[in-house]
DNA sequence: CGAGTGACCAATGTGTAATATAGTCACAAA
DNA sequence: TTTGTGACTATATTACACATTGGTCACTCG
């Protein structure tokens, strides 16, 4: 698997390193307030109380600062998501609190972090690496839930697991791209709903 | 029913009147070699000869021009996919049919007529009536094939008819909306055969 | 050597004055 | 009445000079 977290296109310079946590820290607080284009290397530079040429020393480009950010948010939908699944037994239970929360967290970040969904927007919209990490992420707990529902005899078994995952995957996409969810807006109460009962019914044995 | 013919957001005088089809066909003429904004009302006067005050007694607007355009695109990609789905004799194929055909339908308008698309884009994005009314056709055609499935025993008949229908519109709906085709463009091939593949197992009696 | 920077460049963005456009209306000709 | 228009306004768009910004590099200081 690959390394992201050594990435080239991501990071430069000593990987751990207060400053690099300073100028996430600055970006965040910045990107979120003012947005990532309204916020320049030089304004992250003079809060952390450093040049601008210093953060290219940490980060090959802004876009590397914002990927940075943009992973954090993303990471805390998949934890937020693994959590909400983690908290009911049978699998399709899982798949449908997973559906469901997936849309729930994106919510919470497009209502109570505007500027950074934007960022998100970016990200997939351009296919940042942080993106497709997540993307990743999303379907690797789909497919855990998928291959306990199967072993318990809770779903069926004649369909490949593979193509299971993969239509699965394709129904909650347009909710779990941020770009897409936007026009979704009108569907978030009912779309997991009756999306999760159709995905069940086709998963019955 | 509502007669969206003679609704006057988006036509105004003679409804039956040799002019407004001019003015339609040099619509669709300008608005598909340079776009919509890139064309002004004069320049849709000057080529049928009168002036710009003229159009504004047919239209009540620029946009409602732009609607008619549309309106003919999206009524061409119905009858397409209405034409695919006859071509298929058991409720499942035509299902199939119609999911593959409005992808490649409205894909052949984007290859083809690229400025029109963008057309419908702005249609769908600003929620302009001619995409309610193709949002309707497309829902009936559905409710229909899912209907003779019922009567045929091809799909269950447990789950309420509405249901079953919004789910599986629910599914279409990236595929159908034009901004978020667009996103969609590497799923184009296999979405249309998983999904269906999908819902056809959540249809099985 | 490692931490840190000012000066610099190409490219992108911004403010603004000038232009173009959507839409209306009173009115004319047939 | 029906067909058709030029002149007008308020809003949107362009164009262009000017300022910012992302990014680099040679360099200093400890």
């Amino acid at each position: 698997m690959y390394d992201e977290n050594n990435n080239p296109t991501l990071k430069r310079g000593p990987i751990e390193h207060e400053v690099r946590d300073q100028i996430v820290a600055a970006a965040t607080e910045h990107f979120s307030r003012y947005g990532y284009d309204k916020t320049t290397v030089s304004d992250l530079a003079k809060s952390i109380g450093f040049s601008k040429a210093y953060i290219y020393k940490f980060f090959p480009s802004k876009q590397a600062v914002g990927e940075s950010i943009c992973a954090n948010c993303l990471t805390k939908i998949v934890d937020d998501v693994e959590k909400a699944v983690a908290e009911v037994e049978l699998p399709a239970e899982k798949l449908r609190q997973m559906f469901k929360e997936i849309i729930q967290a994106s919510f919470r970040l497009y209502s109570q972090d505007r500027k950074l969904y934007e960022i998100a927007i970016s990200a997939a919209t351009d296919r940042w690496q942080t993106t497709l990490v997540f993307e990743k992420q999303i379907q690797s707990l789909l497919q855990e839930i998928l291959q306990e529902g199967r072993k318990t005899g809770d779903f069926e078994r004649k369909t490949p697991l593979d193509e299971m995952s993969k239509a699965i995957y394709l129904v909650m996409r347009p909710y779990i791209h941020p770009l897409m969810l936007q026009h979704s807006f009108d569907y978030i109460e009912e779309a997991p709903i009756q999306l999760s009962n159709l995905i069940l019914r086709s998963l019955a044995p």
